[in-house]
DNA sequence: GCCAACGTTGGC
DNA sequence: GCCAACGTTGGC
């Protein structure tokens, strides 16, 4: 049985010619990836991540008559806490999802909105699969240009954890982030800044950990 | 395979 | 609502 309900990502278009995986894109997202959390055991150059970021928004907007709004609130209200995370449809941040293993934690980040910041926690739960939109001419994910027996598309399920001790803005993370750039810190390379319009983006050991202490901290 | 035009993301 | 940044498209 397919997941309860649909998740947001502002992800559309992108309809490359063939449906091959923009190998540049993976390499690309592979020299971008300075911090590299791991190597695996065959080829050092690939990272290998286990703690995510994933972008929603938490506020309604309407596109094709669909309301977009999914915040960390409305994947809490699901049954389970579980829902798949459909419609990303761009290669980079499609990537990251196949890579994703069970287990993994992803903060909840709510963008496009009044605050846009860091809100809650989630964990991976079913690796990536299928993305079924891509092939509902209803959706407002659906792509033409994808075949059933080769789908281009691929989603993940998550599972809420938390919300986070208290939200995190994206201000203060930009704060943090400048502070990093030229006195060094964790920071310094997020790619909520070094590559704002992705959705998905993976996060070294020391990002992730260093986000979580944040919680802890007083707003800068 | 280059690159200008186009369309989207998403903070402000 | 504006618009900078940037990924994608398509002509050549």
């Amino acid at each position: 049985m397919p997941p309860k309900k649909r998740t947001r990502v502002n992800e559309r278009l992108a309809k490359p010619g063939k449906d091959e995986d923009s190998a540049k894109e993976a390499v690309g997202a592979k020299k971008k990836a300075t911090g590299v959390t791991k190597e695996s055991s065959s080829t050092p150059s690939t990272p290998e991540y286990c703690h995510w970021l994933m972008k929603s928004e938490p506020e309604s907007r309407f596109e094709n008559g669909i309301d977009m709004k999914f915040g960390v609130e409305d994947l809490k209200a699901l049954p389970d806490q579980t829902s798949c995370w459909d419609g990303v449809r761009n290669y980079q941040a499609r990537n990251f999802m196949r890579q994703m293993k069970e287990g993994d934690l992803a903060f909840f980040y709510h963008s496009n909105c009044k605050e846009p910041g860091i809100a809650g926690v989630m964990k991976i739960v079913k690796e990536a699969y299928v993305d079924h939109t891509q092939f509902d001419k209803k959706d407002v994910h659906f792509d033409a240009s994808s075949k059933a027996d080769n789908p281009k598309w691929s989603m993940v399920d998550v599972q809420y954890q938390r919300m986070m001790k208290r939200f995190l803005p994206l201000s203060e993370l930009k704060k943090y982030h400048l502070q990093h750039r030229t006195k060094g810190g964790p920071l310094k390379d997020m790619a909520l800044f070094t590559r704002a319009r992705l959705s998905v983006q993976p996060l070294t050991s020391e990002e992730f950990d260093f986000l979580l202490s944040l919680e802890d901290e007083e707003p800068l």
